[in-house]
DNA sequence: TCCTTTGATGGGACCGATATCATTTGTCAC
DNA sequence: GTGACAAATGATATCGGTCCCATCAAAGGA
């Protein structure tokens, strides 16, 4: 049996006051089941405080009302948001999606909602969509590409919450990093044609001018120049064209103007698969045969290249787990309440061989 | 000249309380720029209300403290959260991202933030997945693809916003809809093969089987065979195989799949390019070509499916505009404080003819 | 029997903003 | 000089939850 409620009733009549909507709120529960707010409460986030007669009772006025309690409010009071942030370049590239993907798989049962934003590559518009994250108070956040804009960094230390940087190992990192080198995706790339003996050796990337810059893709660029140079190969059949984001349009497009100006050209490297992608299907128009005339290689592996003709070369880097493991590891940290050293996890890269190179 | 703050200064040393984050709030802010809370709100969201010279010093106290507002605060009190929710089937669908990204495009000069959440295309999580976003008291609800869950589509009706459905045209619509027929690109599908004169006509799909069903796609499945009725021609060759959402190989393989069980098939539509695509891929494989011995159409105007060989024919629909507009019409009339009558708006469909269909 | 402990519940303060209305100051016309 | 009005700013209540502690009943131990 439970007491009859003591809580003050509100006046029949209230004043209209802001009241607008007619949203029931947890008063409006309480009143119905005849108990406390707090009552109420813990049912909806820890029902086990509660007799289960009363819970009943509760969970009975919850259904009647069809009362969706307020998480603006509740996070406003507990002072926990349940929001991870996550910035990202795009959601129209498949690799971001799929950490997108995995980082809410790992926080759905920790209850954690991910708030995304992007930047379409954008560096200034980074800075003003991370003020809009981090307005909304998130318990974490996390990025991917390097933060350039002085700004920005200093937002985040001060933001006193979780950082992490992910898909790239910066060489400062603001806090913790779980990715894979960008740089090391490029030399390892040149380091598997050198090894196959090519000598003439060209790669399709966009133009790293203006404001709209894909930061990762340089670095792989980067790399891939600084093994050709190790090994004493010109890097003058490096190809920078259009601008960032990279699309089938650009490797095609690419393809042949590198092929063009560079007819003896043995083997390429794409910044992206979907360049490389672009670039065989122009190889199909051109006639020119994969891998007999020349060899491509891409990075991402996306789906598209394990299914054409033939099929591509690239860089594996399980995005999915990249994302799962970094929401896992928020969720730990969170829960432990905890903010640990910061920890730098390299999940490495994969050569996936397919048809592409030339057996040589 | 300003007069001294007369607003009650908290003890020097306050109790600890609920204080735990150092995050400063706009109190701080009040305090060391010598004005009220009020003024320094006033700043941050309407500074034509304030002197320029009081401007000037809450901005710099600002600046100086690194204050970031706290939305949650805000939006409890306001009433306005900010946020207008999207949920769709999955992120990594390149025409749901471009939704997302002309949602944003169009959210945030008025400086909504796009609350997103996705369901994999499981219909149990749909519904969970609403009671995650409605709980933040979103302004606004946009919706991919039908809600068949009572549940869902009551909590949806009591939510007291707008809702919009798109990229569907739902025969009940709960409010507003912008987008188009699956039943009819389903329809204009087969209506363009048959007027092309092809007789033995089949498709590729996904099994509408089990809690993971891509509505939409059935939905063109149903017009396709519909079509084909009408015209009296059997629907034995419409290949439902695998389940959703469809890939590149689900194309492949459901395209082997076909042609082995009808080795006098003339043209295939498939449920979406990604699966022609991989048809198309794997008639290379098998040496089919296309489209002398078979034809291919598609639908979804994906990028790929412009640059294989040969180009893909397919239904276009620009999913960026679909959300460009429905975010404009949303700001519009989230300004207006009015929820208009109910609009249905078809942004119909366009058939992009190119190589991968056989002139005859 | 009385005291302590535990479990269930309630009361009230509080989270950090903004809505609303009040107050103060300045301007202008008469 | 004075009153009317507008502009600038402040004081306070409030949004809808949860935290913290108080209260009360029941159970158990001495």
């Amino acid at each position: 049996m439970s007491r009859p409620p003591r809580e003050t009733t509100a006046p029949a009549d209230p004043k209209p006051g802001r009241r607008a909507s007619q949203r029931p709120t947890i008063r409006d529960v309480s009143r119905l089941a005849g108990v406390s707010r707090m009552t109420v409460s813990r049912v909806l986030s820890d029902p086990e405080l509660v007799l289960p007669t009363t819970r009943d009772k509760v969970l009975k006025a919850v259904a009647d009302l069809g009362y969706v309690p307020d998480k603006t409010a509740g996070s406003l009071s507990s002072r926990r948001t349940g929001f991870i942030a996550l910035m990202l370049p795009t959601l129209t590239n498949a690799n971001f999606a799929a950490v997108a993907h995995g980082l809410t798989e790992a926080l759905r049962e920790a209850n954690y909602h991910l708030l995304i934003a992007y930047t379409d590559y954008d560096m200034a518009e980074e800075e003003r969509q991370l003020l809009n994250l981090l307005a909304r108070r998130p318990e974490a956040i996390v990025l991917t590409g390097a933060m350039h804009r002085r700004n920005a960094s200093r937002m985040l230390m001060a933001a006193d919450v979780p950082v992490v940087e992910i898909a790239d190992l910066p060489s400062q990192p603001i806090e913790h990093a779980i990715g894979f080198s960008n740089y090391q995706v490029g030399r390892t790339a040149a380091r598997y044609l050198l090894d196959r003996g090519f000598t003439r050796i060209g790669a399709l990337a966009a133009s790293p001018d203006g404001e709209v810059t894909d930061h990762r893709g340089e670095e792989r660029m980067r790399g891939f120049e600084d093994e050709l140079r190790f090994a004493r190969l010109p890097t003058d059949a490096v190809l920078r064209h259009g601008s960032a984001p990279v699309s089938f349009h650009h490797g095609a497009t690419a393809f042949r103007t590198l092929v063009e100006a560079q007819p003896d050209i043995e083997a390429i490297f794409a910044v992206s698969d979907l360049s490389a992608v672009g670039a065989v299907m122009e190889a199909q128009r051109m006639n020119i045969r994969i891998p007999d005339d020349i060899s491509i290689m891409g990075f991402g592996d996306f789906e598209i290249g394990r299914e054409i003709n033939p099929a591509l070369t690239t860089i594996h880097v399980d995005f999915r787990a990249l994302g799962l493991r970094t929401g896992k590891m928020l969720v730990d940290m969170l829960a432990s309440d905890a903010n640990p050293a910061p920890s730098i996890v390299d999940v490495g890269l994969r050569i996936v061989e397919r048809a592409s190179i030339k057996d040589r």
